[in-house]
DNA sequence: CCCAATTTTCAATCACTTCTGAAAGTTCGG
DNA sequence: CCGAACTTTCAGAAGTGATTGAAAATTGGG
């Protein structure tokens, strides 16, 4: 019966758009932004500010700033249609592209200013590194500069540092391989390990 | 000079607790959670309740909150000193075995619950999906249940949860690939790949 | 070039999370 | 068992970030 069936579809993307919403915190977006996503991702087509609005029950200038917000990060769009002045906007639909376009933003948002500190953080001891500091002449004539325990906690604090440094520019490059155009490699890679999985675990599920 | 060096130490110390502090929102903890961890991980070793309210300025009851919440994601331990009736606090020194908690963490709380909603929605439509709903006995005498544009809007919406159904249950089965005891594989495939670009790209660095 | 439709901005408000500190609870040596 | 040392809890205070709505800016048609 057909209005049985529209008011099925309805429910399920409310409740689609709600698990969505939850999800925002996850990936550091407010939650109404994350419900407008969700609503654009699950439409399918493009919807105009007042559909959102209506949709959503928010104000029109929550609308703005989300939809706006959603430009930046790359995964919704605008979309014309003719004969219509209102601006339409649509979400990126091809789920991978999606996450490649908010892992890329994740990366410059976040990983690159934690590196560029990490890097001043580790500069702000690397001058201890040689046992005495040079910050006097009179240091020069001889006299130790640290005690041997000194010289052990620099190291370990640095070596903490270098260790944790390390692993976040592995991160950042392994994050870049899944962005880059060449990424796509990894999509592939993955998809297929899927399949490895279920082939090895006989298919069904865990075991 | 001795006391120049601790000073710079310190020094360091604070802004790794601040730098550390606002990567919190990044992974779903509060500030303060994030920067007990950071001095905890920075000093290395254990450090009792009142240390981490003194270094950090923060009550007793946030201190405790923090630190049983630390324990909870199982990057932070317990370790007693003894002739001391104190408890002291460690953090896990290994970066990998770190992340590998944050990651494991992260799937139980957030990727599971959220594949569970997705195939409760999934289900909300799929008996819609051969073209008519089920609900009535009289609709089985044969009229047609939707129109053709209502099975299109249907199987459009189907195959949209679908492929974002299948895009996180790849996500999760490489987490707890990541997560596994096996997993230290995929870190030494990580660290490799950190090789294989410097040596490709001359070692130095981008380019 | 002007007007009306539409979008964007932003100060005030609201909702939610985190933090405090004192009180209650727990644990251990004696 | 008692009491001191230490930890946890929790109700209210403080702080943070999200939301509204109306005013300002922008845009396109006529």
């Amino acid at each position: 019966m057909d209005a049985d069936a529209l008011k099925a579809l309805t429910a399920a993307q409310d409740r689609f758009i709600a698990v969505w919403g939850q999800m925002a915190g996850a990936w550091g977006i407010s939650r109404t932004m994350a419900e407008v996503h969700a609503l654009l991702y699950i439409s399918g087509d493009g919807l105009c500010t007042d559909d959102i609005m209506d949709r959503l029950e928010i104000s029109r200038g929550n609308a703005s700033m989300s939809l706006r917000a959603l430009l930046d990060w790359g995964i919704v769009e605008r979309a014309h249609k003719r004969g219509d002045r209102k601006e339409y906007f649509r979400a990126e639909q091809d789920v991978w592209a999606m996450f490649r376009a908010i892992v890329r933003e994740r990366i410059t948002r976040e990983v690159d200013p934690l590196l560029a500190s990490m890097h001043e953080i580790r500069d702000m001891t690397s001058p201890l590194e040689r046992g005495r500091s040079r910050k006097t002449q009179a240091e020069a004539a001889g006299e130790p500069a640290l005690t041997g325990e000194q010289k052990h906690l620099v190291a370990a604090h640095n070596s903490r540092l270098d260790e944790m440094l390390q692993f976040f520019e592995t991160l950042e490059r392994l994050g870049n391989q899944f962005v880059s155009p060449a990424g796509r490699g990894l999509q592939v890679a993955a998809t297929l390990l899927n399949r490895v999985s279920d082939v090895v675990s006989g298919k069904g599920g865990e075991r």
